[in-house]
DNA sequence: ACACTCGGGACCCCCCGTTTCT
DNA sequence: AGAAACGGGGGGTCCCGAGTGT
């Protein structure tokens, strides 16, 4: 009863994640196949067994991505019933600590795909912007949430602000790589904080 | 006698014009030399007169998009004495601008450049940035006049909030080409402005 | 209790009928194992377990084809005893009537084989040879029939007389399917049957 | 004052006569570009810049083919006013020599384009359908001529036999290279010739 | 014995950025 | 400036075998 070195899911996944890594670093359309595979350890032949082209591969990657994603706000995510300003609170630190691993610069991955691709690839482009939306929405709850609880100082549109919020983490990540800065995001994300709590009365 | 068709400035600059669209467009990397020399009916040898090569090109073609930038900007830009506030108006009003040309999405080429090359080409990644500093020191400047002159509602930092307008226009480009909706742009510039001008107290 | 629902030997006979009709429409080259496959409803797996190589299976398909050329044919090679002039006759209603499968050009997989891989595949090529030697040696018998009972009006080789029938038919085969025209062939089988005929005084 | 080493056209023709050459061995799927070009000492990079695909490539082949056909046959084509009987003879005195080219069978270029592709690209198919049309008119020009300078023994349809002569010149090529045996075609040429001879009252 | 999933590597057609020769 | 040549991949396919289940 012997086991077979890997799984297909395994190696799946493992090409997923090389394919992720390869994208988030050079984007989709510098990275080629090979170098999937072989940073993957595996074989070209075996790759297209899994994913029938690489146009396909990217639509994964995306999905994989989204995975991530869910896993790493979780916390903020949830509906928990936990007071609303604490989870928005929560989903800034959940931001700011993504820009804390030393070594590697904070990308999304569906922020590089889209910038790419949007105008030439219409599945791709649907893709990120229904994760956007997905993203967004999260947000957006948060904030209804927030304005029912805690009287609004002023009147807004949670959507308008959570869209803004999207934008503006997706800019920061673009320009704070861009210039080697994870401590401009981690600014931008501080006054974000402080422009979104400055809606509510927390007094 | 007969006088050449175009000037060798001509050529670039039609190489340089094209260039820049399939960029916007596609992105450095899926645009071909020859896709560009076609659309600008100029031969493959004719282009590698003018560009040593083909990264060549694109650091020319920031350099270009920079110039086109400063002619946007010049009236907000320009050092006019004008009342400063009035000033970070119009800055708004031509980003909202841009957005509104019917048919071709706002795409910014550093953005472009920078999301695919930041971590693959230091050249262009230094270029990137430092058009990023030139833009955001405009804006920091426009924001120290209008510190100079109102009396700002509550401290802040202009340097921190200029990088924070650099990035959510960035963003803003970004996610609005992705949701094809231009409209979130102008909502995104709005938010931006009201919350820029809420630092000075205005009255 | 349930039954399988394919005995090994359908298996194989349904991947070796795919096969000839795929060689026949578009030669053995241009045929891939995943289309065979495919169009059986086999996987690839089975099929390797059926035939060792391609070109293993292209020397059975070779076979399969013998034994329905020996089917349609059966009428005119047997041995019955009849009259030798009528079973010429016959040969040539046999050829005839394979010209007139509406919708399906008349081609032979002996010569469809033999054309792309005479020069390259030698056991291929032996094979084919063989294939059109037992062709030739039935019409020679036929020929060798009539002129023991019919005085030949002239003198003649009937081996020469019946390889001069085989190639006909084959090159009737490839230029009616070249040229879409089933009648081409009927009348270049007229004028043979007519050219054979003549050697004996039929009285 | 240097010259190229090859001019264009030459380098065209080298790639145009290796390629005929490959066809003609292994026919046009077996044959891959990488073969051909290191064949004729030329780059893949080369290549394409003459042919834009494969396919137009084997169009090529056909048309090059045809015209070393073309000249093959000059003598016995050509409209010399010479006697149409004597140019039958040389006719077949061209056919027959060329399947005397020690060590290389005797193959048509057009038959195995035809063979192999026939059915599956119908541009191919044209091409050879229309060659072999030309090949049949100046065959028929002949018969015609020759009826009507010597009386015809017995009625016959000039264009029914040059068809047939066509098939069974192709079918002996096909034959004789399976069987590996120019004699065999050189015995098909004697009957055919003495077959169309036939129709004539020489005497 | 038979069937199928998964993996492997060679290589196929084509293209890309570049250089060389006129 | 341009036509022609150049290599080195790029994505994708092909034939086949290893391993697993039935």
């Amino acid at each position: 009863m012997k086991s077979k070195r890997r799984t297909p899911e395994q190696t799946r996944h493992l090409l997923l994640d090389n394919a992720l890594a390869c994208f988030q670093r050079q984007g989709y359309c510098a990275t080629t196949v090979d170098q999937i595979c072989a940073e993957a350890r595996i074989t070209k032949g075996s790759f297209f067994y899994h994913f029938p082209t690489k146009e396909e591969l990217g639509v994964e990657v995306i999905r994989w991505w989204s995975q991530r994603v869910a896993e790493t706000y979780s916390k903020a995510w949830q509906d928990s019933g936990a007071d609303p300003l604490q989870q928005l609170d929560e989903l800034f630190s959940v931001m700011t600590r993504s820009t804390e691993y030393p070594g590697q610069p904070c990308i999304c991955a569906w922020g590089m795909m889209a910038q790419e691709m949007a105008l030439t690839h219409e599945k791709i482009r649907q893709l990120c912007e229904q994760e956007f939306k997905v993203w967004t929405q999260h947000v957006l709850r948060l904030l209804e949430a927030a304005r029912k609880h805690y009287p609004p100082s002023r009147r807004f549109d949670p959507e308008r602000v959570a869209w803004f919020l999207n934008s503006l983490w997706q800019g920061s990540m673009l320009v704070g790589k861009t210039c080697q800065s994870p401590e401009l995001i981690r600014s931008n994300l501080q006054l974000a904080r402080h422009y979104v709590m400055s809606h509510f009365s927390d007094a």
